[in-house]
DNA sequence: GCGGCTTGTG
């Protein structure tokens, strides 16, 4: 009789808290529990909408209250007692504790369960595995190995992305090894999260395999491989296999389509491209507009940049996306104006399309508009990154404005920007190149740590060697080797260093290392190894590798027509020069430096002065101060005293002090006095500390254009 | 989920 009054009671305990649950009502129902000392049992389905109700309400404090009295209720010390039901409830009060934001408290009453099962594991290892500790579900997973317990599908997928977090490679191989003996190779998810972490470790060949060990990849799968190989650089791969899913006949994600052109870009695969797009046009993705965006930006980094512009002008809706898309694509090709119009034209800017503008006059190489534009948008936002500031120290590195990129360097420091990595190897770079080595060396070696990389060593290596210090050059080189893989510039830098200093044997052991370690020669590295053996005098040498490749690379051709010079045939330079406008090889600026050295050797004055008004009026080159100077050296040196006064006369600057030193010399020695003393005096007027006076050389050489004066030399030794 | 981001030759 009273057992049955207190089953009465009970029931309508339950159903009372049921209605308040129902209701959402979870404190209520909570108040309704009656007390865990009293004897009355709560049913177990009630315990379960309870945990469900607090989770949902991300209720710690609920959780706990449940998860309590469910404890001092089941008595969990007495094992025998601990059903498979309470298991059952436990197990949903850590999940609900973990979801609720405690792991502690999910972890705490995990240990304290008498008994555990299969659910019990995958709870608390999910809850760690969805929390920030990856580390504690992965060890958490050994433990349940080792109590014998087989893991569920659902808990290999939660550990799976455990070692993708923490890119356990070793853990992803045991676990791949679970998967198989389980046969779990044929779910589709397991083997999709395989993939995923192998490739996150960027171990893309056995994500390959784990790829291909899936029966029938479905669209995320394919997704995944591509996305992995796209992001472990190998965008070759990533095209490859969205063709094969294409052919597979899987649908690709609108993001897969978007993936598979950004391949495309950064492999400048036009073709490729064009196919894609091809068939976005086919299957009706052009809709989207991520898609088109991504279409639109391949052709512009492809070289397409008419076809990218066509496409944008038809754009029935031009985002600020698509616009940046294109403003860095007319930028990167040259064509800045037609950027800046663009740029202008955009209905609003974002510090993304800001930066794109900056970095198209960057590369432009025009960066008083690049900085002038960071004054502008200094006023117009309050925004500004660590791209932002790449690029204004990019454009004081081009400016040599060492002054400027310092203040860069100190905002930079003051904004914490500094953490960027690519930062610190802008400003190092800005210091090499400004030849303040010593602040380049404090930040690589003080300030960089492991973040260190190529990049970094490179721009030291290169440093140096730019700054004559060929031999602090090749120790950083050696130093490098420890830490990071030396790449074409680092090679072409120390093949530049050994050229100063005539090392031919080093140049010749890093020219054997490049062959050994299956380094590609390109172009820039060639014409290094070309001007390295020249300057060592093996002219032989440098020729060979000139005519190993032909190559339609003007700047191979400047390094021979140099190497030429250096070896005293300048002859054959000038046949060179000669024979590079018959392939149609456009000289540049360096081109015509080379003509001009030669013809100072050889002293074909008339040549050179023909080459230098063919530079100027023919091909638009500007000249720049080591042109002026050949010049000056070409006249002087022969003694062209009337020419040489003339070309200075016309000069667009006042010849540097070098400059006038040279004129000096060449006037004493061909008695020119009235050009003489203006060097002089513009000699000491940059140097009193040191002056010199002009006095006619007593074996000058007589010249027929310098009549005023006669044999009144004197000299004082 | 699309856009901006560093190293090399004379």
């Amino acid at each position: 009789m009273a057992a049955a009054a207190a089953a009465a009671a009970a029931a309508s305990t339950a159903s009372s808290i049921s209605a308040l649950v129902a209701a959402g009502r979870l404190f209520a129902a909570l108040d309704a529990l009656p007390p865990s000392y009293s004897s009355s049992q709560v049913p177990s389905a009630v315990y379960a909408s309870l945990l469900r109700l607090a989770t949902s309400h991300r209720s710690l404090a609920a959780a706990r209250r449940i998860a309590t009295h469910l404890a001092s209720s089941t008595a969990p010390s007495t094992s025998h007692s601990f059903t498979a039901t309470s298991t059952f409830l436990f197990n949903r009060a850590v999940e609900s504790l973990a979801a609720c934001g405690s792991l502690t408290d999910a972890r705490k009453l995990f240990d304290a369960m008498p008994r555990r099962d299969g659910g019990s594991w995958n709870a608390i290892i999910s809850a760690y595995s969805r929390g920030e500790e990856p580390t504690e579900a992965i060890s958490l997973f050994s433990a349940m190995n080792s109590c014998g317990v087989r893991p569920k599908d659902v808990t290999l997928a939660s550990v799976l992305g455990c070692c993708a977090e923490c890119l356990d490679l070793h853990g992803a191989r045991q676990l791949h090894g679970h998967i198989a003996k389980r046969d779990f190779q044929s779910n589709v998810i397991l083997g999709t999260a395989l993939v995923d972490v192998y490739g996150k470790c960027f171990a893309l060949s056995e994500a390959r395999r784990a790829f291909d060990g899936i029966p029938k990849p479905n669209d995320i799968s394919w997704n995944v491989i591509i996305r992995r190989y796209l992001l472990a650089g190998m965008g070759d791969m990533a095209i490859d296999m969205f063709f094969r899913m294409v052919w597979a006949g899987v649908s690709p994600l609108v993001y897969t389509v978007s993936q598979a052109l950004l391949a495309c870009r950064d492999n400048g695969a036009l073709e490729e491209g064009r196919r894609i797009h091809t068939f976005v046009l086919r299957h009706g993705y052009e809709q989207h507009v991520h898609v088109r965006s991504s279409v639109v930006d391949m052709y512009a980094k492809c070289g397409a940049i008419d076809l990218a512009q066509r496409l944008f002008d038809l754009a029935p809706v031009k985002d600020i996306v698509m616009s940046t898309s294109i403003v860095s694509g007319l930028a990167s090709c040259g064509r800045i104006t037609d950027a800046k119009r663009v740029f202008e034209g955009m209905e609003e800017h974002n510090l993304v399309s800001w930066n794109a503008m900056l970095t198209g006059y960057v590369r432009s190489m025009d960066l008083t508009s690049a900085l002038q534009l960071f004054q502008q948008m200094r006023q117009e936002t309050k925004e500004l990154d660590a791209v932002t500031l790449g690029c204004v120290l990019n454009a004081c590195t081009g400016l040599l404005d060492l002054g400027k990129g310092e203040e860069v360097h100190t905002f930079a420091f003051k904004s914490g920007f500094i953490g960027y990595p690519f930062l610190k190897n802008a400003l190092l770079r800005m210091y090499s190149k400004c030849g303040c080595l010593r602040s380049a060396e404090r930040l690589l070696l003080f300030e960089m740590g492991s973040e260190r990389d190529s990049y970094s060593w490179n721009s030291l290596i290169s440093g140096y060697e730019r700054h004559s210090m060929s031999e602090a050059a090749l120790l950083a080189l050696s130093e490098m080797h420890y830490e990071a893989t030396p790449n074409q510039s680092t090679f072409s830098s120390a093949l530049a260093a050994c050229a100063n200093i005539f090392l031919l044997n080093h140049g010749k052991q890093i020219h054997a290392y490049m062959i050994r370690n299956g380094y590609v020669i390109d172009d820039i590295l060639q014409s290094a190894l070309i001007d390295m053996y020249s300057k060592c005098r093996l002219f032989d040498y440098s020729m060979r590798i000139f005519e190993a490749g032909p190559s339609q690379d003007v700047i191979l051709w400047n390094s021979m027509i140099f190497g030429c010079a250096y070896n005293g045939k300048g002859e054959y330079g000038l046949e060179l020069f000669f024979e590079m406008s018959k392939q149609g090889i456009t000289p540049d600026s360096v081109t015509f430096l080379g003509a001009l050295v030669s013809c100072i050797s050889e002293g074909h004055v008339g040549l050179g002065r023909s080459y230098f008004t063919q530079m100027t009026d023919e091909y638009n080159i500007v000249p720049r101060i080591e042109h002026y100077e050949c010049m000056i050296e070409l006249l002087g040196k022969h003694g062209y005293m009337v020419e040489l006064e003339d070309f200075i006369g016309h000069m667009p600057f006042e010849p540097t002090t070098a400059m006038w030193l040279r004129i000096f010399d060449c006037c004493r020695e061909y008695g020119n006095r009235k050009l003489g003393e203006r060097a002089a005096q513009c000699i000491n007027d940059s140097n009193p500390l040191t002056p010199v006076r002009f006095e006619i050389a007593p074996d000058y050489k007589y010249c027929d254009d310098d009549s005023d004066e006669s044999m009144s030399v004197s000299w004082e030794g």
